[in-house]
DNA sequence: ACTCCCGCCTCCCGCTGCGTGAGGGTCAAG
DNA sequence: CTTGACCCTCACGCAGCGGGAGGCGGGAGT
């Protein structure tokens, strides 16, 4: 059972020009040539065809499918597996984006027009515009940062109105703790830092005690952030500092 | 607030050689230049580009993304309602590929090893390697041979099975049919007609009366077809075609 | 004022995965 | 022995950039 490069081309469903193609790049040689020269393509050629259309239904780059299907030892199962895990998280982006999409079209039929601003007032002095790159020089990259921009687009005004209410909340008894007297290593300020903590796990990203004693430093180190904290409270970003770094060294 | 284009690179997440790139192809033109020559890029820009990478990501190809942004009287909500359907599809398609690799992989850990001809077995004697490129010129490309390739993918054995019963248990009965003598535009004969249509609607693909004729005449005209009809017993083929024309005729 | 170095500029070639001819041989049917 | 449908091999083109060469600009430090 021999076919021609029509043939398989029609039975496949790719044009002639692509079996030329993985010809040429070596993906899929025909079994075979005519004494005029035509390619001749068997059952086997048939079958790796339908692999090959296969993992490029899934995206994958045609160097790749040649690896995948050249590898002798390769366990098939585990290719298998692999895909699966590949698809469901292209489909669970895609269905992030249908939510964000979702959302955009609630705020569009309220005539909300979420413009970039109102989607960032809530937070507060932190100007997106003025500190959005130096976040990217910072973070970007990391899976913390993605994280936290992809949960932003997908917070509804109402969302981000209860962050901003749960932050004040806890700033207010922050600065009440200031007020007490409490020593920043204690018990109390250690649990609010902690608290800072699981605020930020809870609406923005993953916050190990590592990524937060960074965060301390930050708001130290950098003028904008010392500045935030600073008109909550004076002496507030020393503070919090030493809080969340007792925090993090009893923990660990 | 001007940007430069490396500001606004890192700022989108993007390199600096695609805002040079967008900017040759006029999808994003700074809205100034330095007196140096330097790109500057404001606001409305960045706002602009924010759209390109949001379309982008969507899998739309930059010359569209122009036509949508460009489009003054263009209507955002039909907009963010055609992106919404293009991904609810492509999500399906996903989805229907996981679960293609769930039955592939359920089959290797039962070792059962779908090949190709136990997956196309309940065909019975049609040979889907002596026909599937003639499938292919016949349907390929309608919906209706998307559909079946699809399901044909999804089903397990056991569905398989399954339908091949249903098509046994249908056959027995037409051939019972024929025996008693009854005339193929009878009643009897066109409800069986339409049961042998709802079969292929249920398992395959959305039968018409038009598809449904179209079969028939091919189950006279194409002789691998009619000896499928004819090993159940002679004289099927032309009396299923008749008995398919009058119940489509009926029913219209 | 001078020097650095980083960032900007404009070419321009390269890559993937083919589409789409051009120009020419081949094969089966009539 | 011709037709028409295939087949062959170049070979260029396209999107959407990546990446580098070669050269200017600018602001920070000395």
């Amino acid at each position: 059972m021999a076919y021609t490069v029509g043939q398989v081309a029609r039975a496949a469903r790719v044009t002639v020009r692509t079996l030329h193609h993985y010809d040429e790049i070596g993906l899929l040689r025909p079994s075979g040539r005519t004494s005029a020269g035509y390619r001749r393509y068997d059952e086997a050629d048939l079958d790796r065809l339908q692999l090959i259309r296969y993992y490029r239904e899934l995206g994958f780059p045609l160097e790749e499918i040649a690896e995948i299907l050249d590898d002798p030892d390769a366990d098939p199962v585990a290719h298998l597996r692999r895909q699966h895990e590949l698809l469901s998280g292209r489909i669970g982006k895609l269905q992030e984006m249908v939510t964000a999409i979702e959302h955009a079209m609630e705020a569009r039929k309220l005539g909300i027009q979420l413009t970039p601003e109102e989607r960032f007032e809530v937070f507060g002095n932190f100007d997106p515009d003025e500190h959005a790159e130096e976040a990217e020089q910072r973070w970007g990259g990391t899976e913390a940062y993605r994280q936290s921009q992809e949960r932003a687009g997908r917070y509804s005004k109402e969302d981000l109105l209860r962050n901003k209410a749960e932050n004040e909340d806890w700033g207010r008894r922050f600065v009440a703790l200031m007020d007490s007297g409490a020593p920043a290593d204690g018990p109390e300020a250690m649990a609010l830092a902690e608290e800072h903590r699981q605020l930020i796990t809870k609406w923005w990203y993953d916050c190990s005690y590592e990524i937060h004693t960074g965060l301390a430093d930050m708001y130290v180190a950098d003028p904008r952030f010392t500045a935030h904290y600073e008109t909550l409270r004076p002496g507030m970003a020393a503070y919090l500092n030493e809080a969340i770094h007792a925090n993090a060294i009893s923990r660990s």
